[in-house]
DNA sequence: TCGCTTGCCGAAACCGGTTTCGGAAAATAT
DNA sequence: ATATTTTCCGAAACCGGTTTCGGCAAGCGA
């Protein structure tokens, strides 16, 4: 048989239920109910409507249908564009994944955007309440997010991008950011690096935490001492990296090394480098974390472990729409490593050097 | 009075039409006229019943609404993901923009994406036949674009970010970017530059063809005799923007100013500038169009005629709302300037030089 | 042969709104 | 005072599906 022509045929009058069933002399709750495969309908008729509707082009409108399912068979995100443009490389490929996932299902996607706290309390409510979503994918987690708390008081069904302390009742997928942070450590270490700093995101959010703790048990595994003046936070962007690696190197003992929790963070450390005329790689070992396009065109290329958006996309989506089917919120939980890519910027510590001198002066 | 609580109370009895009607003693069918300014309901009752339903939190479902007006109160757009990295920069600027039009009206936004053109031309139908949205913006408007001809067969309504060859019956809002293009080699001449390169994007894309009239426009206005071999296309990248600059600085006399149609690819000329032991804005003046962020962070910083993505999300989506509440097309048409970012890639030309001696040499 | 499942489908209610139509009451004209 | 229009609202149909309920016919066991 040829492939139904794709068209739309609008103002040309719709095929609707009813026309399928005339067509089939059948009556349109029968065709409903084959269409949406009830076991009372006998094998030879069920085919006998899926053809039928084929060949006739109908395709039901979902509004119709939502009006008695109470389903719109559509999922909600709420972007925050109030934040650095950290994460703003990622909404293309992080859409592009939860696109894919629901148009394999049939649903779809509602995006909205919001640049505080209230506005996005504001748009949920309004997606909530005129029932244009089913659930809501939320990103950007925080440690004690207070959606979560509200978002369950409603009983809509919602999944994180990131994880959360309070771990009652609510599905996530996440990157195991501190499984990086502690792997870099490890790197750095293994290279010849003892003096690791960190330079950590917002502690507001939940990832800064973890990787925080995957950094801490990265130097505990390497088996050197913490230096509280080594960890600096709240750097996620290019100029807050930036200022953050310049006081580091000013320390009487800088790091030979420093992990960033993000790479926009990372890459501002390229201009502190540069105006203290140390020399990223050789002098300065930097390890980063997201995987933004722009850390292959720094020189040397940014090392860093890269995170899949489009996969974190693709996973909340399809376990956010099990959840609306009735899982179990606490069985549709996933976490997903990131990707180290070795490039230029982590190398040996210069072992004759400066430092070493003001060491033995001490 | 108190303002009414953020809620959406769901599993919590939703209030329905007939719970506000019934409250007031009226029956649904007036209720639902005056919330919706009918004119056969007299001020104070609708006064009343705009009171009651804010007080008790009605919100009308939108596709319990739908099923009799047709109207799902959305706009969809679906986002090509398989194209080059350049306008992902602006993905957010841009959905930022549009969310804050469609929710100005109370509408909402569905957002897919597609890889290729059978992909899109799928999801297309597919939104519209289920009648998940009731237009569409289209980005990325080709100069003979077949979406437009299928959706107006379709009778779906549609506005282009970008403009057509043939406007017969079609909306868009779009930059200038041909007078922009005609300003940056208007730009370059004052500063004294002769031989001016012009690096464009895809000639499939509309905005292709407008700004190379605008590069043209701008040397006859400079009195400058256009030379094809400085014209180059199908730079949309870093790495093809670099490729191209390598070509134009290996002529015989090589430009000493490039109008890029677009930043990335202008991004990629430092590298090109770079490893030709050429110095830009020194020896080789750069102007770029779009206002990527990397821009400033290069060096030295980016010359360029900036983008308002966010605007131009916003004037779509409102002309869009126009167009589906009756509005003609026709009359639905705007355009916004580029504004020019003035910074360090462009200078006068080096007058004392080896291309001088060159051209005393022939 | 009769009663009892089982398989399968039709009839009709239902979802939550919108819109048409008609009529009572009030206002205005005659 | 009566006829005629306006004003304003109720009754009911309607939108396009889904879901419940009931019943006919075939199959089964006794």
């Amino acid at each position: 048989m040829v492939d139904q022509e794709i068209s739309a045929s609008r103002g040309i009058e719709r095929v609707k239920i009813s026309d399928v069933a005339v067509a089939l002399s059948l009556t349109k709750s029968t065709v409903s109910r084959a269409l949406n495969g009830y076991p009372d309908i006998s094998e030879s008729t069920r085919l006998k409507v899926r053809n039928a509707a084929r060949r006739m082009g109908y395709v039901p409108l979902s509004h119709a249908q939502a009006i008695k399912t109470g389903r719109v068979r559509s999922l909600g995100i709420v972007w925050r564009v109030d934040s650095h443009d950290g994460h703003r490389a990622f909404l293309s490929d992080f859409l592009d994944g939860v696109s894919r996932a629901v148009s394999a299902e049939d649903w779809s996607l509602t995006v909205s955007t919001a640049d505080s706290d209230v506005a996005e309390r504001t748009t949920l409510s309004r997606l909530l309440k005129e029932r244009k979503v089913d659930g809501f994918i939320l990103p950007r987690t925080l440690a004690d997010d207070p959606r979560v708390e509200w978002l369950r008081k409603e009983e809509a069904p919602f999944i994180l991008y990131g994880r959360v302390a309070s771990e009652r009742n609510c599905s996530w997928f996440d990157f195991r950011g501190e499984d990086a942070m502690r792997k870099a450590v490890a790197r750095l270490a293994e290279l010849g690096h003892e003096r690791i700093g960190f330079v950590n995101g917002d502690l507001r959010f939940n990832y800064a935490l973890l990787r925080r703790d995957g950094y801490f048990r990265g130097l505990a595994d390497a088996g050197i001492d913490p230096d509280p003046g080594l960890v600096l936070d709240g750097a996620m962007t290019r100029e807050s990296g930036e200022t953050a690696t310049r006081k580091l190197l000013e320390l009487e003992s800088p790091p030979t090394g420093i992990v960033f929790a993000q790479d926009m963070a990372a890459l501002g450390a390229y201009r502190a480098a540069e105006d203290s005329g140390v020399s990223i790689g050789r002098e300065l070992s930097v390890i980063g974390y997201d995987g933004v396009p722009e850390g292959a065109w720094a020189s040397p290329k940014l090392s860093t472990f890269a995170v899949d958006s489009r996969w974190a996309g693709q996973r909340l989506a399809a376990l956010l729409i099990d959840q609306i089917r009735g899982g179990n919120p606490e069985d549709l939980r996933e976490t997903g490593e990131a990707r180290f890519l070795s490039r230029g910027s982590d190398r040996p510590p210069e072992t004759s050097g400066k430092n070493l001198a003001d060491f033995t002066n001490l």
